[in-house]
DNA sequence: CGGTTATGTATAG
DNA sequence: TATACCTAACCGC
């Protein structure tokens, strides 16, 4: 998936677009047919990201829960409230930005396409639509079930009132390998597998190092770096961790990262062959050098 | 056109 | 640890 600051970009999309909108809900794939009846015609009133999760929360205490999984995305278009609205989701590339679609912000908007592919839920309000395809999760719930969700899940870098404290005790009571608890959305909410590899290198942390071998400024310099590189996440709009330096002039999408898919490569900083690994199920990777331990 | 791959997670055993 | 989920782009034939 889409980490979780393409899931804090959509929340801000859907509220700046959406909020305050009485919305038309349909699952024109028909899988979703019966969450979007309970959903159609109510108010949006806001939207929030807890990692790699988002609520849209619906006058009526209906929220809708959606996660997007591997390969699921948002698609949008609309009249010129929607100019800049992108397609946020699975990129199909290492470096990939977000799309433009069809007909965000024209100036002649005729209401929404016909859907096109397995489109799990559509919401049109007077304005545009957005059309989600391929969730992992997407189900209606009540306003306690969304605090009993959040509540199963850490801290988010990405909200400005996360704890760190609580990021930094988790880690280092367990002997769990950094690299695996970095993926544990109870642990820290919203990094994925390009997030783990990157601020680990960052960091020059081995990721089989277990939890409880790191000191706890290790631990907060972690978290940090992590804040730093999902906010710059956000704003891009793509996982970008290299300095101009490190990309040695190159442009952004021609050298991106780090280590993540770098297998064999030469580290950016030291030209040890990057290693790469199964670990959880995921591949991570490493500099030997540079993350000797 | 079929096989592969992906920034994820839940569940079974 | 393995597999299911179930979408779309990409690659090789």
């Amino acid at each position: 998936m889409p980490e979780g600051h393409s899931v804090h970009r959509l929340a801000k999309q859907f509220g700046s677009v959406f909020a305050g909108e009485q919305l038309a809900v349909s699952s024109p794939q028909g899988r979703f047919a019966a969450g979007a009846a309970l959903l159609d015609g109510g108010t949006l009133l806001s939207a929030l990201a807890h990692g790699k999760q988002m609520f849209l929360r619906f006058d009526g205490d209906r929220v809708l829960r959606v996660h997007l999984g591997l390969y699921g995305a948002w698609s949008f278009g609309g009249d010129a409230t929607f100019r800049g609205a992108s397609s946020i989701g699975a990129p199909r590339r290492v470096g990939e930005s977000e799309q433009p679609t069809g007909d965000a912000g024209a100036s002649t908007y005729a209401g929404p396409p016909e859907p096109v592919g397995a489109v799990r839920v559509r919401l049109v309000s007077p304005h545009g639509w957005a059309d989600l395809r391929g969730p992992t999760a997407c189900e209606v719930i009540t306003a306690a079930e969304e605090q009993a969700a959040r509540a199963r899940l850490g801290p988010d870098p990405l909200q400005p009132d996360s704890d760190a404290t609580v990021f930094v005790s988790k880690v280092t009571s367990s002997i769990t390998p950094v690299g695996v608890q970095l993926m544990n959305q109870a642990v820290i909410a919203g990094i994925g597998n390009i997030y783990r590899a990157e601020v680990l290198f960052l960091q020059g942390i081995n990721p089989w190092r277990p939890g409880k071998q790191l000191r706890d400024d290790e631990a907060g310099g972690i978290w940090a770096d992590t804040v730093r590189l999902m906010k710059d996440g956000v704003r891009e709009g793509r996982i970008i961790t290299t300095t101009p330096e490190a990309r040695n002039g190159r442009p952004k999408r021609s050298a991106p990262n780090y280590v993540y898919k770098r297998t064999g490569e030469p580290c950016r900083r030291c030209g040890t062959p990057i290693l790469t690994a199964e670990m959880a199920a995921r591949n991570v990777y490493w500099c030997p050098q540079c993350q000797a331990d």
